[in-house]
This record gives structure tokens, sequence and C-alpha cells, in this order.
DNA sequence: AGGATACCCTGACCGC
DNA sequence: TGCGGTCAGGGTATCC
């Protein structure tokens, strides 16, 4: 689920709940995620009030009045479920869906009034961390991250140095996080393909108008993704952000066969594999 | 140095 | 219905 738009939206369904929040005890299920959690890590978040929510590329900024910040990352599959007192316990068809995740739910956050947010991850590729908040730049996950693509970082300028000399291919460049942070495959393909640049281009080799058209497309996608996660943020609170706000906005990814939405391109939808990874491209329409 | 690959883990889905 | 294979939106360690 989470590039940096679920995670904006995640943020965004969350602050109403913890922004100004006693945490009044965080319960651990588990000693670890991706990573051990920090030493004591119950002990310096219990008792503690939240600041204001922040995000930094992927990760979750949740900053305590104690002078440190958790930074939280949902891995592929992490989830942060709000529920109300007594909400959990209920039976009825949300029941089931309950306890059949209550099984990954790694790290509970008791909050003053009975509420509760679990974070929830079957895959475990999450990760929650603690850093002092003023030196938060450099905690191990945040140090090499790159630009925020929202924002005044991201310029036709900057992306062009950061391109300059590499013969990477386009879509390897876009998921390295130490250059841009935050894209993913989605939006990665969305991007590229907004902007009619191949997946396989040299990162080097583009010229200055295709980095301009490709930094318009990457601010674009981005934008609408969290436009469409906030319409869905009503439920937010009674659920858990998983409703799928942008896939329908999706123009080739997971839509190999299909004919390139590009108007007046005839061409079909394409997957390839780079690195690893699906890629879903129009030859027709991205040169 | 920088790029490609293997791997961490579970769940969903597809074909047989 | 069960089973095996495949794939998944992330990040890191390791190898080349």
């Amino acid at each position: 689920m989470p590039e940096l738009p679920e995670v904006e939206t995640v943020r965004r369904g969350l602050a109403p709940h913890l922004d100004g929040a006693l945490i009044e005890a965080l319960v651990l299920n588990r000693a670890d995620l991706r990573f051990p959690f920090p030493p004591d890590l119950a002990r310096r978040v219990g008792a503690r009030r939240v600041l204001t929510l922040g995000r930094r590329a992927k990760y979750l900024l949740i900053p305590l009045d104690s002078g440190e910040t958790m930074i939280l990352h949902l891995g592929m599959s992490g989830r942060m479920i709000v529920e109300r007192d007594g909400e959990a316990g209920q039976t009825g068809a949300f029941h089931h869906d309950v306890t059949r995740l209550a099984q990954h739910d790694h790290v509970i956050f008791r909050l003053e009034g009975g509420k509760r947010i679990v974070f929830n991850d079957p895959r475990r590729f999450g990760s929650l961390d603690l850093q002092p908040s003023d030196r938060l730049e450099e905690a191990p996950a945040l140090a090499s991250l790159g630009l925020e693509p929202l924002g005044n970082a991201l310029h036709p300028g900057a992306l062009a140095t950061l391109l300059a000399g590499r013969r990477t291919p386009m879509k390897a460049a876009l998921l390295d996080q130490r250059l841009i942070a935050g894209l993913g495959n989605i939006y990665v393909c969305e991007a590229l393909h907004r902007a009619h640049v191949a997946p396989t281009r040299p990162a080097g080799s583009l010229k200055r108008r295709e980095i301009e058209a490709l930094v318009i497309a990457i601010r674009d996608v981005l934008a609408e993704a969290i436009d469409a996660g906030g319409s869905t943020l009503r439920d937010f609170r009674h659920e858990d952000g998983s409703l799928g706000y942008f896939q329908h906005a999706f123009r080739v990814y997971d839509r190999e066969g299909a004919p390139c939405p590009t108007p007046g391109c005839r061409g079909i939808v394409r997957r390839l594999v780079q690195s690893g990874r699906s890629t879903f491209h129009c030859v027709e329409c991205q040169r």
C-alpha cells in the first residue's frame, strides 16, 4: 500500500486523533518488526504527549513532548487502524476482520479516553524507531534520503543535477530513495508515462525538456493521489485507510494489455521487469 | 562507485 | 478443497 501519497493520507487521517493526544501506554506485542525496536521503547513513549504529526518521504514522524520523535515505516503491508473505545470487541461484520487482522497487531497506542491506534503489519517489513527530535535527520532511516518530491526542493535544475552522468535506467533512478525520496513502483511508472519518458532510458540521457516534464508529472501524480486519498479520509476513523484511493486513476500500473490512455496514442500498455520489479509502460508514447 | 541481485515475511490469487 | 507456484506498492546487504 504505502508510497508517499498513502503515507501522507495516513498522516492526515491520524492527525485528528494523535495531534496533542496523550499516549497512556504503548503496547508492544513483539520485540521487533523489520528491525529490533529501540531500547525501552514502551517506557520512552508511554505517558508522553504527541506534538504535531509529520512525514518525511514514506516515513511517518510522531514527535513527542519528551524531545524524541517516533519514526514509523509501514513497509509493504503496514496499516494504522483507529479504534474507538470498545469498537474492537463488538460483534457483527466488522468483528471478523478485526479478529483476523489482530494476529498482526504488533504495536498498539493506547490513548487517553480509551481510543486505540493499532499498527498492523502482516509482512513485518515495517519499522519503528526513536530519535532525538533536534537531530532527526541523523536517524539511520532518514540520513541518506534524497529530495522531498513535494515542495520546492524538486525542480528541473535539481533533478538534472541528480541524473547527470548516470547510466542507470530512469525506472531505477526514480525508485532510488537517495535521489528523490518517496516514490515507489506505482508512482514511478505513472510519472514516467505522464512525462512520455521510457523507463529504460539512461538517466543521464534526458533532455532538459523531458526533465521539466518529469518534474511536473511527479508533482501532479502525487498531488492527485493525495487528493484522492483525502476524499476517503472520513472513513478512516472507522477503518484503516486501505480503501484503495487512487487505483482507478492508474494510467499504466497493473494495466498490461490495456490501450494506452494518452490521447491520440494507439499503443498498448506493456509490462517488463527491471531490477526484479514490474514496470508498466507504453512503447509508443514513452520514448 | 554504482548498479544488479538476493532476501526479509505473509497473504492473495491462479491453475491444476 | 487443497496444493504448489507466483506475485506484491519497500528497503538493505552483498556481490560484481
